[in-house]
DNA sequence: TTACTACTTGGAGTGTACTCAAAGTCAAGC
DNA sequence: GCTTGACTTTGAGTACACTCCAAGTAGTAA
C-alpha cells in the first residue's frame, strides 16, 4: 500500500490510490455512493486523505459482496452518527455472519477441490485408473455430460 | 439433500431437485452450459440421475464465483477425458488458489468488522466515546463522509 | 368438445455495475 | 493564437446472468 498524501489534487491520482478506474468514481459519485466531491476553481474534483480512505474502506464492504445499494444504507446510517449506533451495528453484524457463511461455502468447494485434485494425481502415478469424477456420477455412464 | 431418482421427468422436477429455475435450466442448456437435453415424444426434456448431478457440480462452481464461460471450459476438458487431465487438473488448482485468496481476503474483511463491533461494544458501555470508525479515519474531519 | 396444465420455442426485457463516447472547458507550453 | 492534455458533463452502450413473455403444442379431465 502507497502513502496517501493529505490532499489529492486529481480524479486520475484518486483512481491510481483507490485502484479504480476515474469513470468508476464519477459513477460511484453520480449514484450516491460517493458524496458530491469538491471542486477546484476549474471544475476538477479534488480529494482528501479521509475521503480516500473512505472509499478504500467502501472497496472493502464491495469486495465482500455487498451491493452498491446495501453500502450506501450503511454509509447512511453512519451519517447519522451515534442515534443510529444499535442499526450501524446489527447491519454489520449481519453482514459479519454474512461473509462467515461465504467462507464456509468456498471452503467446502475447496474441499470437494483437493478431493478431485488427488484423485486426478493418483491416475497419473497409475495411468490404468479410470475417470477421476466417479465418485460424483456415482457410475452412471457419462452421456455427453461429464460431472467434475 | 433430497434422494435423486434414476430418472426425472420434467423440468420442473429438474428444478425442484437443483434449486434452480426452469428457466435458468432452458438458459443453461442455451448457452452451452449443459448439454442439450434428452426429450419425450412431446418435446419435454427428462434427465438422468447422473444429469442432476452434474448440475449441482456445476452449482459448486458457480458458488466459488467461475463464471459460465469458465466453466464451459472446464467441462469441455472433461469431455476430451483422459487427454486433457493435465488441463483440468491445472485449471482447477488455478481455481482452487483462487478461492484461497477470496477466503483469505474475506477473513480479513471479517478481522475489521470485528474490531469495528468491538468499539461499538465499548461504545454502548461507555456512552461518552467517541466516533468508533476514528482508527480508520485518523482524526480527519468528516466532511460529509464517513468511513465506516 | 372444451378447458386446463405443463411444457415447448424464440426473442425481448431486466438489474447490476460499470465503461465509453461526444462535446465542452480550462490552463500550460510553444 | 493554437494545440495539447486533463479534466468536465450527459447520456448511451456493454457484459453478465438471468427472467419474462407470447405463441404454440401435447396430454389429461370433465
Amino acid at each position: 500500500m502507497q502513502e496517501i498524501p493529505e490532499i489529492i489534487t486529481s480524479i486520475k491520482q484518486a483512481a491510481e490510490l483507490t485502484g479504480l478506474s476515474e469513470d468508476t468514481i464519477r459513477y460511484y459519485e453520480r449514484v450516491g455512493l460517493l458524496p458530491y466531491a469538491e471542486r477546484k476553481a476549474n471544475g476538477h474534483r479534488h480529494y482528501t486523505r479521509h475521503q480516500i480512505q473512505g472509499i478504500l474502506f467502501i472497496l472493502r464492504l464491495k469486495a465482500t459482496g455487498m451491493t452498491i445499494e446495501e453500502m450506501k444504507r450503511y454509509l447512511k446510517l453512519s451519517e447519522q452518527g451515534m442515534t443510529a449506533l444499535p442499526q450501524r451495528y446489527s447491519l454489520l453484524e449481519a453482514h459479519h455472519d454474512h461473509i462467515g457463511r461465504e467462507i464456509a461455502k468456498l471452503q467446502e468447494t475447496q474441499r470437494i477441490i483437493e478431493y478431485k485434485l488427488k484423485n486426478f494425481r493418483v491416475l497419473t502415478e497409475d495411468p490404468d485408473l479410470s475417470d477421476p469424477e466417479k465418485h460424483l456420477t456415482q457410475g452412471a455412464p457419462l452421456s455427453g455430460f461429464s460431472t467434475d
